[in-house]
DNA sequence: GTCTATAGGAAGATAGAC
DNA sequence: GTCTATCTTCCTATAGAC
């Protein structure tokens, strides 16, 4: 067999993702993702033929993978529904690093090109998050209306932590969001 | 004088604004910009001779005016709070196009040359809407603590239904949103 | 104040040696 | 599988006529 690879395809991802999370699509230059990868240009076009977009959907893709296995199979599991939330949130906490790793669905949504090539995923991954909340929710003891209402507003509430530590630094917003999640979906305050 | 401007100043920088709202700043290029603002690119540049980086800051500026003007002194205006919140809802409202329009506090936060220029006046934009928030929570009843943490609920919800939006195609979450922030405001489900 | 034309560079992408 | 070298296109920005 040939010469032995670099970088793990893993390690290739997850550096990847890392540097599409930090600057979104565009400001990703294939430098910039050579750099990150520890490659040259001509290698990474080796990995993905179809160049950057080829690279973002497959970030995007395992990004959906890792959410699913850690979130949302959680979130539909066995158990009591406040222990599935918590061990949600926790995976939450972990996938966007305390807060200070972004959205790959909010990041990769700019952009024109970008925009319509990702957005069935990006949709869909917001339907299937938005599922699961509900779900625990109702598991919890709220009504379907309500579920769904406290589903969309945990949705809300991730995402919008987020974008507010990006805008602001603070990143203990992205805890407090957590825990007005948690509230949310278990129906407290009601 | 010389001879007339083509396009009127609140104008253009209506047509940039709407152009990196939505694109975002490094999709935003100055073809883009030109052909929204019906110019061509060297007369952008005699309006803005900081270029690409000084459109973004006007705009951001510029919006930063509006909502001081529309929404942060209506919330801290006077009259019974409830009035105030629901003036304040509508003015965001229009200000965001019924969530068809992000947000360009998110949507210039991307990018390396971005994030280090807009930093600034996008952490003193969500610090001041927090304020505002917090200021009319408090002025509904709520404790120093809870109009805080009511306050920055709010923010996560504008700016998280936004993304939700853009992701999803489906405006009604920004309605409901609002509604979210009303409650949240009011100490309304204590 | 707007335009045409163009400079200079960085972007995405490919060819071919090793 | 990775590299150097290169191609082409698009980008930001400027010069100078009208």
């Amino acid at each position: 067999m040939g010469r032995a690879q670099a970088i793990d395809d893993d390690e290739l991802l997850a550096r990847l993702t890392t540097t599409f999370r930090e600057v979104g699509y565009e400001a990703a230059s294939l430098s910039l993702l050579a750099d990150a990868a520890g490659l040259k240009k001509a290698s990474l076009y080796h990995r993905f033929p179809g160049g950057k977009e080829e690279m973002a959907q497959a970030v995007l893709q395992s990004a959906a993978d890792s959410l699913d296995v850690q979130v949302l199979h959680v979130l539909e599991g066995e158990g009591p529904p406040e222990r599935r939330v918590a061990q949600a949130l926790d995976a939450l906490k972990r996938f966007y690093a305390g807060g200070k790793q972004a959205c790959l669905l909010n990041m990769l949504a700019a952009g024109h090109i970008a925009s319509n090539a990702f957005t069935p995923m990006i949709t869909t991954m917001f339907d299937r998050l938005t599922r699961s909340f509900a779900r625990v929710a109702r598991d919890a003891g709220q009504g379907e209306g309500q579920a769904r209402m406290a589903a969309r507003r945990a949705v809300m509430l991730l995402q919008g932590s987020l974008v507010m530590v990006r805008g602001t630094g603070d990143s203990s917003l992205f805890d407090e969001a957590l825990e007005m999640i948690r509230s949310s979906l278990l129906g407290e305050g009601e």
